[in-house]
DNA sequence: TGCTGTAGTTACCAAAAAGAAACTAATAAA
DNA sequence: TTTATTAGTTTCTTTTTGGTAACTACAGCA
């Protein structure tokens, strides 16, 4: 038993809930588990994130010292994003996450129209 | 491998996503997790949600059938939530959401201030 | 000479989400 | 007779979110 509790309101671990319970942070440490990735290749293969979308949940994941960022000093710019080794404690995660999405929509689908008739 | 793909704009995954990947769902569904419950201690246990927002979060689970709700047509109203077979599969994801939020805020919270100097 | 590509940042605007407060019904208790 | 109770709904307002478009640097290529 610890001293935190993210059913209580000012508990900081309801900003760590907040960050990962999201939409965008789920698919980019699915997307780094495997290997580091360049912006642009993040882009693409995250349908539909917008640019701006896509910097702000990397620029957290790396305030969160989740995701490393590795700049280099060229030009054009290249940057590499990867999981540090906390964010590697996250994959499993995130990866039920997708299983269970992907695995159960058909029954989600078929719930959601018993509901609207 | 199956014809959804979470990665995909269009796939109705993403809907899915955007209902698990949510902070108040991720607490319901934790809060169900042993018993039943009414609103409105519900409404107590997640300290610092709205009744609004409270309500939307049940509607849209039990939308898409895992959350069960049940009204007794008594006064003052009485309305009990429980998790369905389906909702009962979320369980084991959303405890490790909490217990990992839990088990690394020190960890995040260190990162935050590094990288905020 | 000028166009392309990368990984952003910034400003602006529209849309959506969320909070607050007021209102409901019928019964039981004070 | 008034009041409290429960699980909402509704309306209004504020805040937050997210999208779009414009702008940046400079090397490489036509």
């Amino acid at each position: 038993m610890s001293q935190w509790d993210i059913y209580n309101k000012n508990c900081p671990t309801r900003l760590v809930l907040d960050r990962i319970a999201d939409k965008w942070t789920v698919l980019v440490v699915g997307a780094l588990a495997t290997e580091t990735k360049r912006f642009g290749q993040l882009r693409r293969e995250l349908d539909g994130v917008s640019q701006k979308m896509l910097t702000q949940t990397l620029r957290g994941l790396e305030r969160d010292g989740i995701v490393y960022r590795k700049v280099y000093a060229t030009v054009p710019p290249k940057v590499e994003y990867s999981l540090t080794t906390l964010g590697l404690t996250l994959v499993n995660l995130v990866e039920t996450v997708r299983y269970w999405s992907e695995g159960n929509i058909e029954k989600v689908l078929m719930a959601q129209k018993r509901y609207d008739a």
